[in-house]
DNA sequence: TTGAAAGCGTTACCAA
DNA sequence: TTGGTAACGCTTTCAA
C-alpha cells in the first residue's frame, strides 16, 4: 500500500513469485479460459495482494488496442461560453457510463484543442480507438475530415441531415412540432420560435414547429422567427430587446433548449409578463433544474441515457467492423407548468 | 487522407523513406535541439505529409510516462444527480484546458465506476501519471488511499481541512463570512444557513456563517441552520416544508451553492415572498446562469479558472519531486439582485 | 493445461 | 550531428 515506484513489479516478477511463466500469469489475470480455474484464481489473488496491475501502455503495444474513446465536445463559439450548458454535462456523464460498461474508458477533449486532425491525433497516435463528437455545430468540416480517414466515429447530433458517418440523435423535427402543436392546443396564436436556425439540430426544430404553424392555419410563421444562439445570455437579451421594440407580439415560445428558455423566461418576468398566461413558454432537452425553474419549464426530453448507450453500441460495431448506422431517438413531452 | 489501417506507416519506415536513422527522426519530432533544424523541419514536413504519428503506446511504454491525468468526479450521492450541478462541469472544462497547455490529456471518471483502488487502477497501470479528484464528499477513504500510495495527488476540496495530500480550493469560511455579512449589512436579522454541514467545504461555509452571526450579536445563529443536500431539489422542498411548518422565520438565506439557492427561490417565489425584499438570499460558486436567475443571484464567486491552473501546477510539481501544498483561493462577492 | 520466445513501436544510451 | 541497438512489459503463436 505504502510501496513508492522503487522497482515496480511486473508480470514476469510476479511469474516468478508464483513459480509459473508469463504466459500463464498473462492469461490468469485476463481471465483466459485456458488456465485451469485454480490456477487463475490463485494468480489473481497473488496479484491482488501485491497491488499489481497490468501495464496498458504494454498491453496496448502489443494488443494494437487502447480501450479508449475520445470524446470531444464540439463547441460553438471561442468563448466556451456554451460549455456551461448542463445538457452536454449529462450526455458527458451517460457517455461515460455507458463506455465503462462495455470496458471503455473516456479520454475528454474539446475543439478548441490545437491539433485539428482529430482522427491523426487520436486513432493513428493510438491514443484511442474511436472518437465519439457530441455537436455537430455550424460547420461539420472536421468531422467529415475524420469520417474521410475511416477512424470509427459516431457523432452526437441530427440524424436526420445527410451525413456519411453515424449520427445518433433526437427526432428534432418531432420535437419541434410536438411543442409547437401544444402550444397551439394550450390557444397560443402567435407563436415565436427562439434559437438558431443555422444550427443543424436548431433547424431541425425549427421546421417542426413550422409545420405545425402551418397545419393549424396560423399566420406569420416566418416573421415569428427570432434567430438567437443557444445561451440563456443571448436569449434574454433578444426577448428584451423584441419585446422593448414591437411589445407583446406573441402568446408563446419554442426555445430551442432549456437555457434559451431561462433566458427568455426572465425577460418576461422583469416585464411581469404572467407565465403562461400572457405568453407559454416550452424547452428542449429536460435538464435536471428544469423543473426547479419557476414556473417549472414545460419541455421536450431528449433521452440522454438510451443516446449514450446506443452511441457506444455503435461505435463497437464499426470495432468489429460491423455495420453502423444513423439513430434517431423518440422525443417526449414533459408538460409541467410554463404552459397552459 | 483515405487510407485504411494497413500496413500503418511506423517511425522505422519514416526513417527508411527519409534515409535517416530511427534514432534521428525521434528526436527530430520530439523537436530535439539535438538534430540539425533543418534536418528536423524537413522530418517533420515529412511526418505531416504521411500523415504520420507517433504511436504513444509505445513512446508510453518506453518513457514510462503517460501525460494523461485521471480527472474523478467523486459524486456523493449514487443518483449521480449531483454531477448535474454546472458548476462541476465548470471545474472540468478548465482543467482540461490547463491540462491541454501543460501536454497532458484528461482521462475522465467517477467515483462510481467499479474499481475502488484508484492508484492501482489509474497509476500502477500506466494509464496516467497523476490523479485530480473533484470534490473531497463525504467520505475521504479512497482519497486517502491514493494518498498513501504515493501517487501524485491533487484534490479541490477545502483546503483548511487537515489532510496529508495536496488541496486546492477556495476561503470557504470566508465566503461563508463574506456572504453571511453582505445580508447583514442589508438589514437582514434572521438568517438561514442553508446546506449540509457534514460536508467540507460547506461545513466551513458554515463556521464563516456562524462567525458573522456572532460578531453581528444576532440571535439563534443554531436554531437558523437548515441541513440540506447540495441539490436544488431538496433545497426547494426543504424550504417549502419549513416555510408551512413555521411559517417565514427567516428574512435571510445562505445558501451553500447556487443550485441550492435556486431551489430555495422557487420556494419562495411559489408562495408570494418578495426576494430581495422579504427574503434576501445569496448562493456560491457563481455558474455562468446565476445572472439569469430571477432575481439574478448575489454569490460568492470561485475563481475556477485560476483553482485549474493551480491544481495542474501542483500535480506537475509532484511529477518533478518538487514540493506540493494546499493552495486556498480568495473569493469575490458578486452582488446581484436577490439581495439588498 | 502450461511454457518459450518473438515482437509490438518507441526512446535513449553509447559510439562514431 | 547522427546511427546502432537494447530495452520498456506485455500478448500470443507454436510447441510441449
Amino acid at each position: 500500500m505504502s510501496l513508492s515506484n522503487e522497482n515496480k513489479l511486473t508480470l514476469a516478477g510476479l511469474a516468478k513469485l508464483a513459480g509459473v511463466s508469463t504466459s500463464t500469469v498473462s492469461r490468469a489475470l485476463n481471465d483466459n479460459p485456458l488456465i485451469k480455474k485454480e490456477t487463475r484464481e490463485s494468480l489473481q489473488a497473488l496479484a491482488k495482494q501485491h497491488n499489481f496491475s497490468l501495464n496498458r501502455a504494454a498491453s496496448r503495444l502489443r494488443t494494437q488496442k487502447t480501450n479508449v474513446v475520445a470524446v470531444i465536445l464540439n463547441l460553438i463559439d471561442d468563448t466556451d461560453q456554451s460549455i456551461s450548458d448542463p445538457f452536454l454535462l449529462k450526455v458527458v456523464g451517460d457517455l461515460n457510463q455507458a463506455l465503462n460498461q462495455k470496458g471503455y474508458e473516456l479520454l475528454l477533449s474539446n475543439s478548441h484543442m490545437a491539433q485539428d486532425d482529430w482522427a491523426n491525433y487520436f486513432i493513428s497516435s493510438s491514443r484511442a480507438d474511436g472518437i465519439i463528437v457530441i455537436g455537430q455545430g455550424k460547420s461539420t468540416e472536421q468531422v467529415e475530415k475524420v469520417a474521410m480517414s475511416g477512424a470509427p466515429l459516431v457523432v452526437w447530433g441530427d440524424p436526420n441531415t445527410k451525413s456519411n458517418y453515424a449520427v445518433v440523435g433526437s427526432n428534432n423535427d418531432l420535437g419541434g412540432y410536438k411543442a409547437t402543436q401544444h402550444l397551439i392546443s394550450g390557444g397560443c396564436k402567435r407563436i415565436l420560435f427562439l434559437g438558431d436556425p443555422e444550427h443543424a439540430e436548431m433547424s431541425e426544430r425549427h421546421k417542426g414547429y413550422s409545420r405545425a404553424i402551418k397545419e393549424a392555419k396560423l399566420d406569420n410563421s416566418n416573421e415569428l422567427t427570432l434567430s438567437c444562439d443557444i445561451t440563456s445570455k443571448v436569449a434574454y437579451e433578444k426577448i428584451g430587446d423584441a419585446v422593448l421594440a414591437k411589445g407583446l407580439f406573441f402568446d408563446g415560445i419554442v426555445a430551442t433548449s432549456d437555457m434559451v428558455a431561462l433566458g427568455a423566461m426572465k425577460a418576461l418576468k422583469e416585464r411581469y409578463i404572467n407565465i403562461p398566461n400572457d405568453v407559454s413558454i416550452i424547452g428542449f432537452d429536460d435538464i435536471a433544474m428544469a423543473e426547479l425553474f419557476h414556473p417549472a419549464l414545460t419541455t421536450i426530453k431528449q433521452d440522454t441515457k438510451s443516446a449514450a448507450k446506443i452511441m457506444v453500441e455503435q461505435l463497437l460495431n464499426q470495432f468489429n467492423n460491423q455495420a453502423t448506422k444513423s439513430v434517431v431517438l423518440d422525443v417526449e413531452l414533459i408538460k409541467r407548468m410554463s404552459t397552459r
